[in-house]
DNA sequence: ACCACATGCAA
DNA sequence: TATTGCATGTGGT
């Protein structure tokens, strides 16, 4: 299957990609200059080692973490000194140009006018594909500046459209499964706002008088505990101190009593094991489990909490993806699989085709394996990549 | 040519 | 001191 995405391909519109790199370029030139006028010299401004003698040492500017100009830093500078918001503009359109605008059409093939990239299968810790030359699954979506890029994922026919299927809160769910938390699998069932629940119960009001502020901050929650955060983190992530960030993970684990059984679980087993396992047996080991490091432990502890939900994700949709495959072949249709995105799937399809493929992409994503929480697949098509998703 | 590091894009 | 990846650029060998 994943040969047969290599060998298809995906098309890319060389000549929009063109004209946002023209138009980038003139920003990109107009912020250079504007940098250097504020800063009273003309430097590298893509070296980190440089920006920082401007930022630090020049204008004196607070150093927040060391000697770092990263995002995070120039974000908590932008009060007091206009550079900082010149540089973080600066490297956004930088980013977007350099590694998506400009160096997407440098990868067409000339023999069939599209891009060929590399699915790895066998090259992650946790059982996830990967993609390289170029990387499909690394398309910018969160600023629209960005998000354009993905208007020059298309159809190379305008009889044919481009749908995308994507998994629901897929490791959310799968959570719920490993760990078989009551709370978390009945919200599940009952089809509830998750994010909106969990809010309503960590806050201890009711559904009605969650703000959404405090369903982003469920979000956040939820998000952080897939991964195993601290209260450090979490602080970091919602903007606010860390005793609130400790006490609300405290709150969350009241809730949700059985994803802390569930993680106490894991770490007994690996430790007994060396290793821990997805639901359908990727074993991962962890040999750091108990290092006499303490952050060496920590680390282990996060990956082993995190491998068998994010494997057990990438086991579901590789389940879908051959069984989509055979489906497409056994009734001789021409839509073909372009893209995976970790819980999502790209295809391509003529138009009088497009209602039979999302009848089996949704099927076959949804049954691909029964787990004791409802599976939901949200889906989207359109001329490209931008519409679809 | 190769490397470490910083940075930043995605799920 | 939140997981998994890959690409780009700098500064160095
Ligand atoms: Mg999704």
């Amino acid at each position: 299957v994943l040969l047969e995405m290599e060998f298809k391909g995906m098309y890319v519109d060389e000549q929009l990609l063109n004209e946002m790199s023209s138009d980038f370029g003139k920003k990109i030139d107009s912020l250079t200059k504007g940098i250097y006028n504020e800063s009273g010299f003309e430097f590298n401004v893509n070296s980190t080692q440089q920006l920082a003698k401007i930022l630090f040492d020049v204008k004196g500017l607070p150093e927040i973490k060391k000697r770092s100009t990263a995002e995070d830093v120039l974000e908590q500078l932008k009060g007091k000194h206009i550079l900082p918001e010149m540089v973080l503009e600066f490297r956004k359109l930088n980013k977007l140009k350099n590694t998506y605008i400009d160096a997407l059409p440098e990868l067409i093939n000339q023999s069939s006018g599209r891009i060929h990239s590399t699915f790895n299968q066998a090259m992650t810790a946790t059982g996830r594909l990967s993609s390289s030359n170029p990387n499909f699954q690394n398309i910018p979506i969160k600023t629209q500046e960005g998000r354009e890029i993905r208007k020059a994922f298309r159809s190379s026919d305008p009889n044919w459209l481009i749908f995308s299927a994507d998994y629901s809160q897929i490791e959310l769910r799968i959570m719920a499964h490993l760990s078989q938390d009551e709370a978390l699998v009945d919200a599940f069932n009952k089809g509830v706002d998750i994010h909106a629940t969990t809010a309503a119960s960590v806050f201890n009001v009711s559904i009605d008088e969650v703000e959404p502020s405090m369903r982003r901050t469920a979000k956040i929650v939820n998000f952080g505990l897939l991964y195993g955060a601290g209260p450090f983190r979490m602080s970091q992530e919602l903007g606010i101190p860390q005793k609130e960030a400790k006490s609300l993970i405290e709150a969350y684990f009241a809730t949700y009593a059985g994803i802390k059984n569930y993680v106490d679980s894991m770490m007994d087993f690996a430790k007994e094991n060396r290793f821990v396992t997805t639901l359908l047996g990727r074993k991962r080991p962890v040999w750091d489990i108990d290092s006499s490091n303490h952050l060496h432990r920590e680390a282990a502890k996060r990956m082993a909490i995190n491998m068998p939900i994010q494997g057990t994700s990438a086991e579901m949709i590789k389940l879908a993806m051959t069984s989509i495959y055979e489906s497409i072949i056994e009734k001789k249709m021409e839509s073909n699989m372009l893209l995976q995105i970790h819980d999502e799937l790209v295809f391509e399809s003529p138009k009088d085709e497009l209602n039979e493929l999302k009848d089996i992409v949704l099927d076959k994503m949804i049954n691909a394996m029964s787990l004791s929480v409802p599976i939901e697949v949200d889906s989207g098509h359109g001329q490209s990549w931008y519409e679809a998703h």
